[in-house]
DNA sequence: CGGGTAGTTGATAATTTTCAAAGCACGTGG
DNA sequence: CCACGTGCTTTGAAAATTATCAACTACCCG
């Protein structure tokens, strides 16, 4: 199914990787990218960089994501790609991979599907800013790393995972400054929640995390496209 | 070049569309959705309602957007689509247009850069909601909107445009409530910047409404991946 | 004319940022 | 081995931004 799977039909990612150190930047924004990335190990941040200084994180790359693919070919990169931990990741020459594409169906619905849900997430992580306090994004956000890393829910007390992030980089993906992130982390804390140091989250209360998160999106509704009118502004 | 004269090859849009009033929705989040819908003409907004009765526009689709792509086959959509204007849209099989992209990897490709565009645009909303003040968030918005119908930046003084939006739904996609939109578009305009009523937008001065707009993406920067160090929270 | 929506305004409260300073951790070089 | 620099975290106090609450207006449509 994942797309790493079929590119592992073309070419040996494995042998033909590269180890990265953290801190590197893949790309920048500015550059145009003669090669894709395929991340085999390790996390990465996606941020864009304003003329004040400041960085917004607009996502994490993790093992399985495709970088690099752009909205029209020799187009500068919006973003920079910055490792946050040694990285492995195979190094696709453009030109190639386009050719495979275009022969390869199936392989270019993959990557729809991968690019849809790279989409999905952007959504839902405006959302999480766009409608959540710094406690409910912050709760939202180890959840949904600890989802992807993990692949499921949190389910027993005391449960840890390595978490790459400074508190700095949890405030740039969260729109929020280094200082406000710590206060709130710590009231996290307290309240024996969550607790983060050294790169290590243990997740102290699962359900309580769920429920610090805020509110999930609505159940669906009976109903759509029939003109039924429900309050207009929802 | 774009999709729409692709799938014009294959279906006739024009005579095939549907049109619907404003205030209905395509789909609702939740719904399973069995169509594709090529939106021909009017606005359309995409958004999530969380259980708390709040609500977050993730975009807003015009006239050459595809809607209904989903990560998954049969996957419930997790957002709602609603026509802010009367909407002209042409409704696609799922199952046909599915098999239509597989055995045409043009057209996927075609998918893909679109897709690739929502995320980009996405990302640029995040990093909106996520840098910016209420007033920036607003100007941005609105050159945004104004640049994605007439595909320039506004040049002269006094141009004016169709934006059927309320203040609420600007609050809506940028994180403010509608009160505070109301404050800062009074602002905007006692500055004599642009003034916005009636679903009318008339930009009075292009240059203060950039400026407002605040800071853009820093330019780019040589040298890459070689290891280069800049300040490391940069 | 009535009812509902959208926009406006003022006062107050809550959240978040800013500024400043200090402590800690870790790696490097002496 | 220790000193030192740098980056990350923590803490406090004050300021700024934005939300909330409440009321009032204008307007459109039936």
């Amino acid at each position: 199914m994942p797309i790493r799977n079929e590119l592992g039909t073309i070419a040996d990612l494995e042998t033909g990787a590269k180890v990265i150190p953290a801190g590197t930047d893949l790309y920048r924004q500015g550059d145009v990218c003669s090669t894709y990335f395929i991340v085999l190990n390790g996390w990465i941040a996606l941020s864009v960089l304003l003329d004040d200084g400041s960085c917004q994180i607009l996502d994490f790359a993790l093992p399985g994501a495709i970088l690099g693919f752009q909205q029209a070919p020799d187009t500068p990169m919006y973003h920079s790609a910055r490792c946050l931990s040694v990285v492995r990741v195979y190094a696709f020459q453009r030109r190639k991979l386009d050719v495979v594409i275009e022969t390869n169906p199936r392989l270019a619905i993959l990557l729809c599907r991968q690019i849809t849900a790279n989409e999905a997430r952007a959504h839902d992580h405006l959302a999480n800013i766009g409608l959540r306090d710094a406690r409910q994004r912050i709760a939202h956000l180890l959840l949904e790393l600890y989802v992807r890393v993990r692949q499921r829910l949190p389910a027993e007390r005391g449960e840890v995972f390595q978490l790459p992030l400074s508190q700095g980089q949890i405030g740039q993906a969260l729109g929020l400054t280094y200082v406000h992130v710590c206060r709130t982390l710590q009231v996290l804390r307290e309240q024996k929640i969550v607790r983060l140091a050294n790169h290590r989250l243990e997740i102290i209360d699962p359900e309580a995390l769920i429920a610090a998160a805020g509110s999930r999106a609505r159940s669906p509704r009976p109903n759509s496209m029939a003109g039924a009118k429900l309050p207009p502004n929802l």
